[in-house]
DNA sequence: AACCAGGGGTACC
DNA sequence: GGTACCCATGGT
């Protein structure tokens, strides 16, 4: 029983090139498909702004419309944006239909704590693996869902680094520790505000500043948060002159970030 | 504070 | 088919 929807500033192309999310994938011209909450979801682009999802209307309401963020208003939060800041405004004209996600924490997680030092094909390929690998089978799916924290906690490092994650395989075998055992409870830090939030996350191994943030903002939906990685880098030195904008973008900053990550990393195509 | 980590992606030859 | 450099970094 497939829901179709009318959305606005919704193109799942754009989210599943975003490097956000390591689990969407386009499986032809106008489908996407990605793994979550043990499910999996294809969304079918019709055209007029109509999108059909392979989910019953409980599940949009109960999973998806979260997950997708379709409550927030883009259309205002983007007319919010500095008028003046013409990099920025050419950024969200090119970033048309690019939402932040409000992912499970736990694969978010582990997806950025794997980020470190790859690109975003290189990291699908982990995350993939390590799914087919520990992951619980997804009815009608050949993909797997992402491993549960317990499994992961079972594994030995040597298990982890068979499957290609580096030096990031203890990484996230103290992270999935911490969570097993209660020692980091994923759903209740929720309630903390920023810096506390912050404060937790980085107490596991391999998470810094940076992976915490991508955290906050793709995970709990903490829109301040704006993670420095090798490509804003470059924004605020070669476009800001060495002066991060973000202080100055307010409660929508991670947002504005984002944009500003694919419209560098997707190169000085002319307007 | 410079230096290192594993390995796939990519451009260029 | 080589190969040199890059990649949503963090720890030491």
């Amino acid at each position: 029983m497939p829901v179709t929807l009318t959305l606005s500033h919704f193109d799942p192309e754009q989210i599943t090139q975003s490097g956000q999310c390591f689990r969407m994938v386009g499986v032809d011209g106008s489908t996407h498909e990605l793994i979550a909450f043990g499910r999996c979801l294809r969304v079918t682009t019709l055209g007029g702004g109509r999108y059909r999802f392979t989910c019953t209307p409980a599940e949009m309401a109960a999973l998806w419309r979260a997950y997708f963020d379709l409550d927030t208003d883009y259309a205002a939060l983007l007319a919010a944006a500095p008028p003046d800041d013409a990099f920025l405004q050419q950024a969200i004209r090119r970033g048309h239909g690019l939402r932040i996600l409000r992912q499970e924490p736990w694969e978010t997680l582990c997806g950025f704590i794997l980020s470190q030092r790859k690109n975003l094909k290189a990291i699908r390929l982990s995350m993939e693996t390590l799914a087919a690998a520990y992951g619980a089978p997804i009815p009608g799916s050949a993909r797997n869902a992402f491993p549960a924290p317990a499994r992961l906690a079972a594994c030995t490092e040597a298990e982890l680094r068979a499957l290609g994650l580096g030096y990031r395989a203890p990484y996230i075998l103290d992270a999935a520790r911490r969570v097993a055992s209660g020692a980091l409870d994923l759903a209740a830090i929720a309630a903390l505000p920023d810096e506390a939030l912050l404060a937790a996350l980085m107490q596991v191994n391999g998470v810094g500043m940076k992976v915490a943030d991508c955290v906050m903002l793709f995970a709990y939906a903490r829109y301040r948060r704006a993670p420095v990685d090798v490509w804003i880098r470059r924004v605020i030195d070669q476009v800001y002159g060495g002066a991060s904008p973000f202080a100055g973008y307010g409660a929508y900053a991670g947002i504005y970030q984002q944009y500003l990550f694919v419209r560098m990393r997707d190169g000085d195509v002319s307007v």
